[in-house]
DNA sequence: GGATGCTTAGCGAGCGATCAGTAAACCACG
DNA sequence: CGTGGTTTACTGATCGCTCGCTAAGCATCC
């Protein structure tokens, strides 16, 4: 009778460009599976049962209930970005440049590659008040940490926006809504993805370098001259 | 017995930039603001008639269906910010830079004046495939418009995005999130944050001047020195 | 007298959740 | 090694309730 997230998700301790398998309780990826496809609540509690392989009330043996399956998926998915996205952070030592494309990178990078989890952040509005508090916090928090990189940046000019936390945000939300289009059969990777993501976002945060083209961004540029794929969610 | 769109919604000849009262049916408004608070799915018939003050046959006497009322309501969504952002366009003339601008602001303008509706873009997920269809064909041709304004620009060297498909995408996504997040009685009016996401438009497609400082915008400054609000959904 | 706009009453299906029971695995003790 | 008790992981049956939707009828108005 285990309520709690049963994480096998990741280390942690590993490298946050690398993705091994998802590693969830089977309940749980079904689930995952079935609310990408109807939502929580266009989803039943048999459809999962079904899905599975099992009857409804093993789904209750394991989980206390339906909502705690989306409140455990959103949990491993938020703390699995924001470790990843530290782990950038940390690696890209203190310039806020550094930082900042190393954070927006490993934030893309799970979009792509753990898209089925990402896209479950559409369903919070379906979460009871304290587990939606608690995925807010969380989510916060991570916008927190890419605010101070940005504005440790204006203050030494590498970055130019006169509104931080509003081009912050949009950041975030362009970047949170690759997980609504990526295909991985698509025509591009997961990798070309977020590094075009990096320079839209520097256009974003008025990262001087980008616009006018001549920067000295680590990006391999050859990716970014072939075209892009449609939006069609 | 209609199953119409009932479009009172706006004339349609009138300015990009007025917004007078919704002008839908009770029954639309009410199911608007139900699937606004607890989706498609978590939203019953019985709940929307008691919203209305009527039983449930009354709402099917209206509305064909459950589905209708989404389909409807969507539909007139995104014809309404089309033709305000296709009058946007068609205001600004030619000049590539004043017509992004101007598209931009008229479809985050939209996003906080008919935030409500505009919300219910998360919801198409729910749509069966026909009206699903329609609705993307329609988002799609937005898009389109979007990109065309930007591929002129970068001809003309006022954008130098390396990929502007993507850079649109990214331009409409983060105009969408809008919708999320705005409340009318924040900090920001609906003016300002259309104004801020021109400006943070601009850096995401690649316009020099914006992220310099130095341009010729047309833009009121004394609103982006102001501090953003926090996003919560 | 025929539309229009509702109501009362209720259909069958499916919902989330629970109860009692069970087969198998595990483990300590003699 | 064997045996009895405990734990783990389920199943079958069913609970009370709500779901989307509809048939039939009634009042109001031109």
């Amino acid at each position: 009778m285990s309520t709690e997230p049963s994480q096998d998700t990741q280390p942690s301790a590993e490298h946050w460009r690398s993705y091994g398998p998802l590693g969830l309780h089977p309940i749980l990826l079904h689930a995952m599976e079935a609310f990408n496809e109807q939502g929580y609540h266009g989803t039943s509690v048999r459809q999962i049962a079904g899905r599975v392989g099992v009857t409804v009330p093993a789904l209750y043996y394991h989980y206390e209930n339906k909502q705690a399956l989306l409140a455990t998926l959103l949990e491993t998915s938020i703390k699995d970005v924001l470790d990843r996205c530290r782990a950038a952070a940390a690696e890209a030592g203190d310039d806020p440049l550094a930082r900042f494309c190393g954070m927006v990178e490993s934030i893309v990078l799970y979009m792509t590659h753990r898209q089925r989890l990402a896209f479950l952040d559409t369903e919070i509005r379906s979460l009871e008040p304290e587990n939606r508090a608690r995925y807010v916090a969380l989510r916060d928090y991570l916008q927190h940490m890419l605010l101070d990189t940005v504005e440790a940046g204006r203050a030494q000019g590498v970055f130019t926006t006169p509104i931080p936390a509003d081009a912050v945000r949009s950041v975030l939300t362009m970047c949170q809504g690759v997980a609504n289009w990526f295909r991985a059969d698509g025509p591009l990777t997961a990798e070309e993805v977020a590094e075009r993501h990096v320079l839209l976002s520097l256009g974003t945060v008025g990262h001087p370098g980008t616009v006018t083209g001549g920067t000295a961004l680590p990006l391999a540029r050859p990716s970014l001259t072939r075209s892009a794929p449609r939006a069609s969610r």
